[in-house]
RNA sequence: GGUGCGAUAGCAAAGCGGUUAUGCCCCGGAUUGCAAAUCCGGUUAGCCCAGUUCGACUCUGGGUCGCACCUCCA
């Protein structure tokens, strides 16, 4: 039985899909104005883990995360850029997706954006306001008034009193309460007229809350099973979608609500803000990306993930460990053809770990104890688990020697860039192949120290070589 | 100030009221021409103070420290 930990109750729960055997799930997704960081690779990482594990758990899931490609800091980007919002947006999602391959993260079964769901956001804020939980302010926009939700805080547990409180800016004095939010801006005569939609209230754009409250009930119905985002949404953003659809529909919006921990650099938040930030493509350039992969699903998604190139180390050699055992005894199977028997006791308790809540680092030690076996047993048929209880995780697809050669560098001559200073200083291409026969007619001819000489200038280039009885191979370090 | 989360070995990171987490690093051994990989074994734990218990890293209470949210943020 999967148990989820909701946040709205503080406590692991028994999932029960709202139909049997189906799972809607919405995810919170991007603001497409600058490429992702490793803070949104952990949002689609782990959101990703959870739609594959729903999957082979033999749900029908429609999964859905959306795109925010209209909002204020879009539409000054645009402005500095001198580009128009749709062709800055573009670029950014087109980026987006780059990034969510080669993370190995799977398209969502939708991807609304929020420009296509104008409609429905009006719809919405003119039902709250028919509702009398929406009210149209002095300065033209239209706000939701918190006072008229009683549920308001139920998320982020917290009082209105608490909120108020902690206030620390500057109250607009249009709203009724501090605390309330708009749902509608009214246009400027500043912005471009891309970002200008008409409506009842006169021309303008949606606030950012209800953006999502609309494509998810219009996509997935108003009550569905598992709304996700990551911890800084809590509040007020999924707060506030709560307010905004369980005021407008006047139904439960949804049963189970996940949160994902922070990446975090030196012991502090990665975000825009504080500038301390990681693109993934950054981090692509110095690691397999499924490596990125790996290092995210080593940790429990709501526990905080410190970010360094150290750690990532780490993570590239734990996945070397399990490639290596691949290399050396290789499935007999591909992935497809492998059925698991989830009664084997490794199987087992890799389900049990991700039925808790997904606990993928407790998977990951199943994983590990598989390689051993398979080191010790050489057997295919645990091979074959692994390869396979990987694939459930989005891991191990890689032919493993693609993966120790280094991604799509396989040739034989390489050219090598970064990690070679002796070589690369002289501009030389190093064919590997052929060092790794002079070695052998050197080793045949017993003369060590040739052969020790070609192994360290290969090692200096970052190539190291694996003697074996049936002959040499090699690898990245 | 309010609210919430956390503190595990050199590093990272889980479960668990009593029995090896796991990976990386380190040490010894096997193997190897020497290495690498692999295997066998080993060293390093549970912030502090009380309490409950036959027994606590695990439960309870109190500290201390850290982080996050309360403002756009994944």
């Amino acid at each position: 039985m999967l148990k989820i930990h909701n946040t709205l109750s503080r406590d692991k729960q028994d999932f029960i899909p709202i139909e049997p055997n189906k799972v809607r799930m919405y995810v919170c997704g991007m603001t497409v104005y600058d490429y992702c960081h490793a803070g949104h690779a952990r949002v689609m990482v782990v959101f990703d883990m959870v739609y594959r594990w729903l999957k082979a758990s033999g749900y029908d899931v429609t999964y859905v995360r959306n795109i925010t490609d209209i909002d204020d800091k879009i539409i000054k980007r645009a402005a500095e850029n001198n580009e128009s919002i749709h062709a800055l947006t573009q670029r950014f999602i087109d980026a987006m997706h780059e990034d969510e391959r080669a993370l190995g993260v799977l398209a969502p079964d939708h991807e609304p954006r929020a420009t296509q769901f104008v409609p429905q956001m009006l719809e919405m804020i003119a039902q709250l306001e028919q509702n009398g939980m929406a009210y149209r302010a002095a300065d033209g926009d239209v706000n939701y008034a918190v006072r008229k939700f009683p549920g308001y805080g139920k998320l982020s547990g917290k009082s209105l009193e608490d909120l108020r409180a902690g206030e620390r800016v500057d109250v607009a004095d249009s709203k009724h309460d501090p605390l309330d939010f708009v749902l509608w801006k009214h246009a400027k005569e500043s912005e471009p007229a891309e970002v200008k939609w008409e409506s009842s209230w006169g021309p303008g754009r949606p606030g950012w809350h209800i953006e999502c409250s609309a494509m998810a009930s219009e996509i997935l119905g108003r009550h569905f099973d598992i709304h996700g985002g990551g911890a800084d949404l809590q509040f007020p953003h999924h707060e506030n979608e709560i307010a905004q659809s369980e005021g407008a529909h006047q139904c439960q919006f949804v049963n189970y609500w996940m949160h994902n921990g922070f990446v975090r650099v030196d012991n502090e938040k990665m975000s825009k803000s504080l500038g301390n930030f990681f693109t993934i493509r950054e981090v692509l350039k110095k690691f397999d990306a499924e490596v990125m992969r790996f290092f995210i699903l080593r940790a429990h998604y709501r526990s905080p993930l410190n970010y360094s190139d150290m750690h990532i180390d780490d993570a590239k050699s734990a996945l070397t460990r399990l490639y290596t055992a691949l290399k050396d005894v290789p499935p007999s199977l591909p992935i497809d053809a492998i059925q698991i028997d989830w009664d084997v006791p490794a199987a087992k308790a890799f389900k049990v770990a991700m039925d808790d809540d997904f606990n993928t680092p407790e998977a990951m030690a199943v994983l590990q104890g598989l390689a051993k076996e398979i080191n010790i047993s050489k057997s295919r048929d645990v091979a074959n688990l692994l390869l396979a209880l990987g694939g459930v995780l989005g891991l191990l697809q890689q032919p493993p020697i693609r993966f120790l050669q280094g991604g799509e560098r396989i040739v034989a001559t390489l050219h090598l860039t970064a990690p070679a200073p002796t070589l690369e200083a002289r501009g030389e291409a190093l064919d590997i192949d052929a060092l790794i026969e002079a070695r052998a007619a050197a080793k045949q001819a017993k003369n060590f120290a040739e052969a020790d000489r070609i192994r360290k200038e290969l090692l200096a280039a970052g190539i190291v070589l694996e003697d074996s009885a049936a002959g040499t191979t090699w690898r990245r370090a």
